[in-house]
DNA sequence: GTATGCTTTCGGC
DNA sequence: TTACGGCCGAAAGCATAC
């Protein structure tokens, strides 16, 4: 039995770069992708910015109205996302790579995992020729650049992936892990958030070399016994998680800007309602049914919130789920002050829904 | 005392 | 100086089950 040889392949600053593709003259200019809400000229976010406009302060996430500020007597492009575009190509390059792997687990729109141990007989040397052919695949086939990450897990590969990018490959092999692991701050650890790294810093854990040097038994007291056992395993590098194929996403959401900021009922629901109808009709395609109905808000003052209810049922009824949102968004906007900016609907605890089976109550 | 489930918030892309 | 998307899964925090 030896090591397994997990790849993670990142495609470098995605939406960008499938921009660039499509118009290569844009590529030695800052290149911005942007969400509009469409409330006025320039509101929205930054999706993502090619390296030029990284290296000029522009971030995802960033108010459209920011970035052009930093990019102000520059020759940069804004661009729309075309999310459609970006799907198309995404499932190109997945469908290249599942062949590249004994198994093989999507991530997000832009990232894989590939355990490819029998592929290369588990030889962490071969595991480099074989990135390097994946690259070369990738860039003849679509144009675009990735950053690889090598390891004996997913774990490993994943950090691998984060050293060196765009266009970047690092291996490292399981004699490596402690060097490259130790100095890493804490929260490059899964399931290290805010709150999490907190309660570490005051053990005097700051990097994944102190989580490994602590006793095991005192992380249990602390983070009880399977964040306690997880964490001392992944600061040494130890993770058994296989890499397989992910279902069907466990939540559908819709969320968008309203026209102006309001704390008025129906207006509200004529949006959310359009949002359900949207909802329904992608659970209707994929034939499912759900359990649990959600709203978010984000507030005029950027501030977000959500509630949600489960059902005793699981229904795929559009009047069910419009009357329950409107009962959600009712006792909502009378306990709040703040104005609404922007709602949304999620469903979640999707399952398939059974067909031709009669309902309990049709027997009653 | 730990696991599990539910709701809300956070954070990556 | 401010400015501000849409979608997803993970994390947090609490209640209840085992």
């Amino acid at each position: 039995m030896h090591d397994r040889v997990i790849m993670l392949i990142d495609l470098d600053y995605f939406y960008a770069q499938v921009e660039e593709t499509r118009n290569p003259s844009i590529s030695n200019k800052p290149v911005v992708v942007c969400v509009y809400s469409g409330r006025s000229e320039d509101s929205g976010a930054v999706s993502t910015a090619n390296y030029v406009a990284r290296k000029l302060g522009v971030k995802s996430g960033m108010p459209i109205v920011l970035a052009k500020a930093k990019l102000r007597n520059t020759d940069a492009v804004f661009l729309p996302v075309n999310n459609g575009l970006y799907e198309e190509v995404s499932a190109r390059i997945m469908n290249l790579l599942r062949d590249y792997a004994d198994s093989f687990e999507q991530v997000g729109i832009d990232e894989a995992y590939l355990d490819v141990t029998q592929r290369i007989g588990g030889n962490f040397q071969d595991a480099a020729k074989l990135a390097q052919t994946t690259k070369k695949e990738i860039k003849t086939q679509t144009s675009l650049t990735c950053s690889i990450g090598v390891g004996p897990n997913k774990l490993v590969a994943k950090i691998a992936a984060d050293i060196q990018k765009p266009d970047g490959l690092t291996i490292i092999r399981p004699e490596q892990i402690a060097d490259y692991f130790s100095p890493l701050p804490i929260d490059h650890l899964i399931r290290v958030g805010a709150k999490t790294k907190e309660k570490m810093q005051t053990l005097a854990i700051n990097t994944i070399g102190d989580l490994a040097k602590y006793d095991v038994q005192k992380l249990i007291d602390v983070f009880g016994k399977t964040l306690g056992l997880y964490f001392h395993n992944a600061s040494a590098g130890i993770d058994n998680e296989p890499v397989q194929e992910r279902g069907e996403a466990e939540s559908i959401s819709r969320i968008s800007t309203l026209k102006e900021d309001t704390l008025d009922l129906s207006f509200i629901l004529e949006k959310t309602n359009q949002q359900c109808k949207e909802i329904h009709a992608e659970l209707e395609a994929r034939t499912l049914i759900l359990r649990t109905v959600g709203i978010i808000a984000v507030m005029k003052d950027i501030s977000i919130r959500s509630r949600s209810r489960s059902l005793e049922i699981p229904t795929n009824r559009l009047d069910v789920l419009e009357g329950v949102v409107k009962e959600l968004f009712e006792k909502f906007v009378t306990e709040s002050n703040l104005e609404f900016r922007r709602v949304g609907v999620k469903v979640s605890g999707l399952a398939r829904e059974q067909k031709n089976q009669k309902q309990l109550t049709s027997f009653i």
